[in-house]
RNA sequence: GCGCCUGUAGCUCAGUCGGAUAGAGCAUCGGCCUUCUAAGCCGAUGGUCGGAGGUUCGAAUCCUCUCAGGCGCGCCA
C-alpha cells in the first residue's frame, strides 16, 4: 500500500479514536457511579459501551468534537440530579494526553475536546504508517460473504450489479480490517432450468450461433424452451426427463452441462475483468450435490423435517416468519435451493469453520434467509447469519431500469455507456494525452461512478440510476472522490516539478493553524472507527459517507491552505505536505476497501 | 387476506439500537482562477421528519392506530 518507505507501526490508539475515548469513558462512569449501586447501573454501562453509545461526535462543533449523553439515563437509574452526577463523572474522568478538561453542559452532557496537540503528534506518526495506524481488529472473524452468484447459460445485467458490487466491497473491507473471508461466487450451475436447455439444445442449437455469442445462443434456447414447455405438456415431461438423466450422471448431459457452465464462465468473468471484482472461490450449486440426500435423510430422523403432502418440509412457528414451510425435498423428489442453501451452511460451518456467513442478495428474498437461518438455528448450527438484502435498481423515473424496448440492460452495455459518457470530459480536460489513456481513465472513472452510486446509498431501499448525477463530478459521487485524491498526487508531482522536493512523512506532528486543517485532521483520525462501523454493520454507504466527508475538507482545505507557494515557511509547507499525504492514502485505503479504481490524474 | 420494507428541504439521500437549534449534495441565487487541476471552493435561500395519538426531563428515532408506495406469500431461484 505505502510506496514510500512507510513502515507499519501501530498507533497508541490502533487507530480507533472513538473506541479510545469510549473506553476512558466507560471507566470512569464505573468509577463514579458503579461503586455500591445498582448492579442496573453497571450493566446499563455496558449496554451503552456495546452499542457504542457511550459517546459520539458532536452535533455542533461548538460543543467540542465528542459527547456524552449516557449520564441522563443513567440519572434515571441512579435517582440524582444530572448535572451533579456529570460532575462526579468529570472528576474521575482521566483526559490526560488525549483531550482537554471536559466540560458539563446542557441538562447534564459532557462535552469533550480532543488535545490539538495529542491529535497533530498522533496523526504525525499514523502518517508513518503503511495502515495508517489502524490495526487489524483484535478478535478475528472467519467470514464467508456469498455474493454475485449468477445463473448459468443468463447473461449478466444489472440485476447482478449491486450484489456483485456491494458483497466485493465487503469482503474487501472486512479483510482489510484482518478478518478471514472467503467471497464465494455461489452460481446457478444446477436446477430445473437445465432440463430445459437441454431439452432445447438437443432439439436445435446453432452452433455457429454459439461461436460466436455463447451466451446469446443458451438464452434463445432457455427462452425457446420455457415457451414451449408452457405449451405443451409431453414437452414439460421431456425437460424433466433430461434433468433426470443429468442428475443420474449420464454422460451426455453431464457433458453438454459443463459446456454450458464452462461458456457462462468466461462470460462472467469478462464482466468481473472491467469491474475488477474478484472472487475467492465459485462454489456453485452443484458443488453440493452429493450432501443433498444425506441431510435431508438427517434432518428426518432428527424429527426437524417432516412429510407434509408427499414434500419434505420444515414447519417453524416463529413470530416474524412465514407461516409456509421451509420446503427441503419435492414431492417428486428433486431438491430445492432451501436444500442447497442448508448443504452450503453445512459445508462453510464444518469444512470452512465458518463464524459469520453473510448472504448479499436481493431484500425480495428476505423471507428466505429467514427461514433458512431460524431453520439452522433450530438443527443446532450455531453461527453469526446475516442477509445483507439490497432495494432494486430504478431508471431516473423512478420504474424498474430498463433499456428503452424494455429489455434488460446488460451490464457490460451499462460500462459501455459509463465510458462512452464520460469520455469527452477527459478529452476535454487532458487533450495532450493519448486516445488509449483518455479511454483508460473513462473506463475507470466510468465504472466508479457506476460502482459508488451503487454503494453510497443505504441498501435497504430501492436506489434510483440516473447517469447525470452520477457521472457529475460535484456531490457524493466515484468522480469527486477520484477528483480529489488526483488533487492530492498532483500537489506532489507538482513539488517535485516545481521545488525538487520528494516528499515523505517522518513522524513529526502536525501544525493545525487553521480551522481548515483542524478540521481536515479530526475527520482523518476517525478512520479506523468507520471502518469498524462498516465491518459490524455492513453498510458500505457509512465508508462512502466518510470519504465524502473527507474530501469534501481537503477540498475546502486545498482552496485555502496554499503548500507550495513562497511565502509558506518550510514547517507548514511539511505539515501539509503529511496532511495531504494523510488524505491521500486515506482515499486510497477507503477506495481501494470499496474497489472504487484510482487514477493518478484526470 | 397475512407478512416484510420504505415515507425526512423542489429533487436525490444521511441521521451511528431517544439527546442540545434535524444534516449533506443537487437545483436556484450571489461571490471566488497572476501560486499546487475551477471535474473545484465560499456564502444565501429552503423542512408541520406522511398523519394522529401515546410513552418521558427529551421522539425523525420507541409503542398503538392510520394514510401512501414497494416487495413477498408450498413444492422456481
Amino acid at each position: 500500500m505505502a510506496s514510500d518507505g512507510t513502515k507499519t507501526t501501530e498507533g497508541a490508539i490502533g487507530g480507533r479514536l472513538g473506541e479510545a475515548l469510549s473506553e476512558r469513558v466507560r471507566v470512569a462512569m464505573l468509577d463514579a457511579f458503579a461503586q455500591g449501586a445498582a448492579p442496573e447501573v453497571e450493566a446499563a454501562v455496558h449496554a451503552a459501551n456495546a452499542g457504542g453509545q457511550l459517546i459520539k461526535p458532536t452535533s455542533d462543533a461548538r460543543f467540542g468534537d465528542y459527547q456524552v449523553n449516557a449520564i441522563l439515563p443513567l440519572a434515571k437509574l441512579l435517582k440524582g440530579n444530572p448535572r451533579a452526577l456529570a460532575q462526579r463523572f468529570v472528576e474521575v474522568f482521566d483526559s490526560r494526553g488525549m483531550c482537554l478538561a471536559p466540560e458539563i453542559a446542557g441538562p447534564g452532557f459532557v462535552n469533550l475536546r480532543l488535545d490539538p496537540s495529542w491529535l497533530a503528534a498522533e496523526l504525525g506518526r499514523a502518517a508513518t504508517d503503511a495502515r495508517l495506524g489502524v490495526a487489524p481488529v483484535a478478535q478475528p472473524q472467519r467470514v464467508i460473504v456469498d455474493f454475485s452468484s449468477p445463473n448459468v447459460a443468463k447473461r449478466m445485467h444489472v440485476g447482478h450489479l449491486r450484489s456483485t458490487v456491494i458483497g466485493d466491497a465487503l469482503v474487501r473491507t472486512l479483510k482489510f480490517l484482518g478478518h478471514a473471508v472467503v467471497g464465494d461466487n455461489h452460481i446457478g450451475d444446477w436446477g430445473t432450468q437445465f432440463g430445459i436447455l437441454l431439452w432445447a439444445w438437443k432439439r436445435g442449437h446453432d452452433e455457429a450461433a454459439l461461436n460466436a455469442d455463447p451466451i446469446g445462443e443458451l438464452e434463445r434456447l432457455y427462452k425457446e424452451g420455457t415457451a414451449a414447455m408452457k405449451a405443451d405438456v409431453e414437452i414439460a415431461n421431456a425437460c424433466r426427463a433430461e434433468l433426470a438423466k443429468l442428475q443420474a450422471g449420464d454422460a451426455e448431459n453431464k457433458a453438454l452441462w459443463e459446456r454450458f457452465v464452462a461458456v457462462s464462465r468466461a462470460e462472467a468473468e469478462r464482466v468481473y475483468a472491467r469491474l475488477e471484482v474478484t472472487f475467492d472461490s465459485w462454489h456453485g450449486e452443484s458443488f453440493y450435490n452429493d450432501r443433498l440426500p444425506g441431510l435431508v435423510e438427517e434432518l428426518r430422523a432428527k424429527g426437524v423435517a417432516t412429510e407434509s403432502e408427499g414434500a419434505i418440509c420444515i414447519f417453524l412457528d416463529e413470530p416474524g416468519l412465514p407461516t409456509t414451510p421451509f420446503i427441503i425435498r419435492k414431492s417428486d423428489g428433486a431438491f430445492l435451493y432451501a436444500t442447497t442453501d442448508l448443504a452450503t451452511v453445512e459445508y462453510r460451518r464444518e469444512t470452512l469453520h465458518a463464524e459469520r456467513l453473510v448472504y448479499v442478495v436481493d431484500v425480495r428474498q428476505s423471507d428466505h434467509f429467514r427461514q433458512l437461518f431460524a431453520t439452522c438455528k433450530k438443527i443446532g448450527w450455531d453461527a453469526d447469519f446475516v442477509h445483507v438484502g439490497f432495494g432494486m435498481m430504478l431508471g431516473a423515473d423512478g420504474r424498474p431500469f430498463k433499456t428503452r424496448d424494455g429489455g434488460v440492460v446488460r451490464l457490460d452495455q451499462l460500462l459501455d455507456e459509463a465510458e462512452e459518457r464520460i469520455l469527452p470530459v477527459v478529452r476535454e480536460k487532458w487533450p495532450e494525452a493519448t486516445e488509449a489513456a483518455q479511454r483508460l481513465i473513462a473506463s475507470k472513472v466510468g465504472a466508479g461512478a457506476v460502482k459508488y452510486a451503487d454503494l453510497a446509498q443505504n441498501l435497504a431501499t430501492d436506489y434510483k440510476f440516473d447517469w447525470d448525477k452520477l457521472l457529475a463530478a460535484d456531490g457524493n459521487t466515484g468522480p469527486y472522490l477520484q477528483y480529489a485524491l488526483v488533487r492530492c498526487l498532483s500537489i506532489f508531482r507538482e513539488a517535485e516539478n516545481r521545488l525538487g522536493l520528494v516528499f515523505a512523512p517522518d513522524g513529526t506532528a502536525l501544525l493545525l493553524g487553521t480551522d481548515e486543517e483542524k478540521a481536515l485532521a479530526l475527520e482523518l483520525a476517525r478512520f479506523g472507527d468507520t471502518l469498524d462501523r462498516m465491518g459490524a454493520q455492513l453498510l458500505p454507504h457509512i465508508l462512502c459517507e466518510y470519504l465524502f466527508a473527507l474530501a469534501r475538507l481537503f477540498s475546502a482545505f486545498y482552496a485555502k491552505c496554499p503548500i507550495l507557494a513562497s511565502n509558506i515557511d518550510a514547517a507548514t509547507r511539511h505539515s501539509r505536505l503529511t496532511l495531504t499525504h494523510l488524505v491521500w492514502r486515506t482515499l486510497e485505503t477507503g477506495l481501494s476497501c470499496l474497489n472504487i479504481p484510482r487514477v493518478t490524474r484526470m
